[in-house]
RNA sequence: CGGGAUGUAGCGUAGCCCGGUUAUCGCGCCUGGUUUGGGACCAGGAGGUCGCAAGUUCGAAUCUUGCCAUCCCGACCA
């Protein structure tokens, strides 16, 4: 069949690519480095994005909407930040087309057209949003902002791939403002929580929390904190990250209060996002050689009932009866498909919705309305059984909630597992080379060392943990005094 | 952006080295029928700018050049 998969054994990044094409969550466009996120795949993104929303709103954001488009001028301001992005920016240097004289039917770019500043394609927003809130700030009064974004991005990468990198993506952008540097550091860490606490009871993926090294800091942050996720190929993910911008882009741009006292100073800023990239995670962290996983909690369909039937007589039975099952789940809010479609029979559905990953399977035939049960499947164990109808429902929803609490479980448990504490270099190269994960060593601190077990092992620190325990050792490859561990991966 | 590979119907492919009627096969698709408890079967049918553009040639899927896209490996990165 043309819709059986690679393995992970075979080829891990094929599998992963066969899988977002095959269960129709995106597709390649003719747009160089752009997807197109299809229905399912769209779907799965608004669950996503709903939580977080509710999420945002729930620790005091709110949303609005800024240009897609940053004159240079204003993306220049802050220097570090734009340093860091100008190598992967799309830029906009005319404003009209024109028919082309040479080449009938033809359009070509109108030299007159030329603008008098071009405009970057934002690869973030920092710089046009600081530059409007230097409108909205004057006095405290005016503190704290608590603002969120949904919006596109662009950055042109060279090497791109389905969710994880792309050259335009979804995200949210979160952007505050604060009147001290504890409020503002305070709601950096709220913010890595909220993500924390997202992706491990929603997305069933347990992750680190943890702060980046100056190396791999945001351009223009004061401090980056993070969250990594463990693939099942042992390569770390960076699935969110949340920013202490200091004062940088207030000086960058201007932007002063008067406190109680009538002082001016700079107000302090966060910023903090995730992405489509977590779709990504979601994939590499759960799915099968079958298929996709999804965790109930946020599956675009959580339940799907496949009539089995022979004859329109039958059909017709099994439909109402799937029709009152439908509507017991639906009265608990379960997202149910009923796939009634006669183009296509039972064991073809049964094999199409373990590829798009539906956690629960209930197949309905005569057999079994006759016996008063259903024959129930679960995606994650395969497991199969026939189940009563009676409380059917009720059954149900613990089922998805067992699932969920399963995957993250099972996910915890490979993260624990691929997670290594090492003293020796010998040891750490192997380690990284046969067993992958993290490996948990001691580091000099300094971004010499980094670099250079970069070059030697391509592993990065992916992040010092928050709460790091504090032990003296030596470092793992210059076996300089070390005063605490900190995690190395292979990352995407 | 550097090195390598690939591109033939929606998908997977044969043909290409050695240019020559109407481009092969399977899946999928359409019509009719029989079916339906793990990717059904029979019969008939439709579907192709051979990635795109130039060139060589009487003639190009096949040879040459450029471009585009995808994958793998590097550099870069959420």
């Amino acid at each position: 069949m043309s819709k059986e998969l690679t393995t992970r054994a075979e080829d891990y990044s094929q599998w992963y690519n066969d899988l977002v094409l095959k269960s129709g969550l995106a597709d390649h466009s003719s747009v160089r480095g752009c997807m197109v996120i299809k229905p399912y795949g769209f779907a799965l993104w608004e669950n996503m994005r709903d939580q977080l929303d509710k999420m945002f709103k729930e620790t005091g954001h709110v949303n609005a909407y800024f240009p897609l488009f940053v004159p240079k001028s204003l993306f220049e301001a802050e220097e570090k930040n734009a340093e860091g992005f100008a190598k992967e920016c799309a830029i906009v240097t005319h404003y009209r087309l024109k028919a082309d004289p040479n080449n009938k039917g033809k359009l070509m770019v109108d030299p007159d057209a030329k603008l008098e500043e071009e405009l970057i394609i934002r690869p973030t927003s920092e710089a046009i949003i600081w530059n409007t809130y230097k409108g909205w700030i004057q006095s405290y009064r005016d503190l704290p902002i608590l603002i969120n974004q949904w919006a596109n991005v662009v950055r042109w990468e060279m090497r791109t791939r389905l969710f994880l990198r792309t050259a335009e993506f979804l995200w949210q952008e979160g952007h505050t403002a604060h009147a001290t540097k504890q409020e503002a550091v305070e709601e950096t860490e709220r913010m890595l929580d909220v993500y924390a606490d997202f992706v491990e009871e929603y997305m069933a993926v347990p992750v680190i929390k943890g702060i980046k090294t100056p190396n791999e800091r945001f351009a223009g942050a004061e401090e980056t904190y993070c969250i990594e996720a463990m693939m099942q190929d042992g390569k770390a993910l960076q699935a969110g990250t949340s920013h202490f911008l200091g004062q940088n882009f207030a000086k960058a741009f201007d932007v002063k209060f008067s406190d109680k006292n009538n002082t001016l100073d700079y107000v302090w800023a966060t910023s903090w996002g995730v992405s489509t990239r977590l779709i990504g995670a979601l994939i590499m962290a759960h799915s099968d050689d079958q298929g996709l996983i999804m965790p109930p909690k946020i599956a675009p369909i959580q339940v799907v009932i496949v009539p089995v039937y022979k004859g329109e007589e039958s059909k017709a039975v099994i439909d109402e009866k799937a029709q009152g099952i439908i509507n017991e789940l639906k009265a608990l809010g379960i997202r149910v498909k009923y796939d009634n479609n006669d183009n296509s029979r039972p064991g073809w559905k049964f094999a199409e919705y373990e590829l798009k990953g539906v956690p629960v399977r209930i197949a309905l035939g005569l057999r079994d309305i006759e016996n008063n049960v259903v024959e129930l499947a679960r995606r994650d164990t395969k497991e199969k059984k026939s189940q009563s109808m009676d409380g059917l429902a009720a059954y149900v929803n613990q089922l998805l909630a067992d699932i969920q609490q399963q995957m993250y479980d099972k996910a915890v448990a490979f993260q624990t597992e691929h997670t290594t504490a090492c003293d020796s270099w010998d040891e750490f190269v192997k380690l990284l080379d046969e067993k992958g994960g993290f490996v948990s060593a001691h580091w000099d601190g300094t971004a010499e060392t980094e670099e250079k077990i970069k070059e030697q092992t391509k592993a990065t620190i992916r992040c010092i943990p928050l709460n790091n325990v504090q032990e003296s050792g030596s470092c793992i490859l210059t076996g300089k005094p070390s005063t605490q561990r900190v995690l190395f991966a292979r990352a995407y």
